[in-house]
DNA sequence: ATGTGAAAAATTGGCGCCAATACAGATGCC
DNA sequence: GGCATCTGTATTGGCGCCAATTTTTCACAT
């Protein structure tokens, strides 16, 4: 694997903590494929993941067949398993889900929000705000997590938001290329105060054009990445 | 268990098949949880499983761990797994959610709807209809499977359909219950037609409504079923 | 030098055993 | 007679080892 950190930083945290060593090692796993640490295609040797993170064999096996679950890695018989390779179709799927399910949302977002949600979601794009010009660019990612799942929370279905979040962790390799753009993280920081403004003014039509908007901006412009160590052949 | 056989069906065969031994264990344990075989808040000893399904510890431990993060059952570390308890407001929930996903997609589907699928659908709903009187409840079961994932495919977002595939696994033991009733199912065979109907004349809004009738149509009466094992009680 | 073959090293996958923990029943005490 | 405790048992969970398979290396022949 190349330079990932120790720790790996874990920022991902998500679903509950504290499940198991297995969970935590899984969790790990996955933020490094996301963050780029492990690239697309490469092939993860359970001995270098068991010494690399100081885990037991059996958590690493329980932690790759996890990832295969969620489909992060790929999984072939007595050969091993690898990070998946960026797939545009299959990105653009999954954005297509997002926009249905955020969208979908707004009704009930804009029926239940109260003032104070409204406040809360100004401060979060003033978070994000903050931190645009001297932010790194995961704590930039986070913000925009939070602001994005705080307003999916508004919508009163917890289910909604950990699929979206599980759907967003699917998409590959795109959280790290799309942001590097500094043009790309301002148009979302505007379109974040967009979307208060829009709450506030209960306007569920504007609501759904810019979230739409939001996600559908996120794709990446090559459409074929040349030159990947591709897994499939032998 | 219900009249299962000794390999005990497998009757979903849903995803794909041939993953392994372990994930052909995991659907079967997911039908049987489904079908309503495994009692909600029943413990799942390893052995049992062992015995039933002639299957290698590893794998059974494998198959429950993915059910837990399916969401089918429950781990508690030194005790076991157990089947979740159906939860009424988590079923509302997901069928919410359902209801955004499948309605969502209708504009994509009425968009590249052909003729021959319009055909094709008159086809399954005749199945359904046909399998009315005679049919066991699993296979009205089936054909009401096939039918409604047949049209969620016309959208062309096989993500979508996976994604719906799974959520509708995760209605916790609703999926023998409310079946049973013969009113429903003819009132179901009704609105696909219907659905056809609408898919013919390339009528979103009316496919729209029909869909958020159909599944929002399947709520237990009951909120509050009382008597279970509880598994939380120590 | 290059292609072919086999041997060797590395990696994955399976399997069984044993300790840790929880459950059940019996026993003793109040 | 009821209750707490203790012992026996069943079940879970972890750990390591070994076979099966793949990949690499290396020698050899063309």
């Amino acid at each position: 694997m190349s330079g990932g950190g120790t720790g790996e930083t874990n920022r991902g945290t998500r679903t509950k903590s504290g499940e198991g060593r297995h969970d935590a090692l899984a969790n790990a796993l996955a933020g490094a494929i996301q963050a780029g640490a492990l690239a697309p295609g490469e092939w993860l040797k359970q001995i270098d993941i068991e010494q690399r993170y100081a885990a037991k064999r059996m958590d690493v096996r329980r932690a790759l067949d996890r990832l295969v679950q969620k489909r992060l890695v790929m999984h072939q018989p007595n050969r091993g398993y690898h990070v998946v390779k960026p797939d545009g179709r299959l990105a653009q799927e999954i954005r297509d889900v997002r926009v249905i399910l955020e969208t979908g949302a707004v009704d009930a977002i804009v029926a239940r929000v109260r003032d104070e949600d409204v406040a809360q979601m100004q401060r979060l794009a003033q978070r994000f705000d903050a931190l645009l010009p001297g932010g790194t660019i995961i704590d930039l990612h986070d913000a925009n997590i939070a602001f994005h799942g705080r307003l999916l929370g508004l919508c009163g279905n917890p289910e909604l938001v950990l699929l979206v979040e599980e759907l967003r962790g699917r998409i590959p390799s795109a959280g790290a290329g799309q942001w590097q753009k500094r043009s790309r993280i301002e148009q979302s920081n505007r379109e974040h105060f967009a979307m208060v403004e829009a709450l506030a003014a209960r306007d569920a039509g504007a609501l759904r054009t810019l979230i739409r908007a939001h996600i559908l901006q996120q794709q990446e412009e090559e459409p074929a990445p040349v030159g990947h160590s591709r897994p499939a052949e032998r």
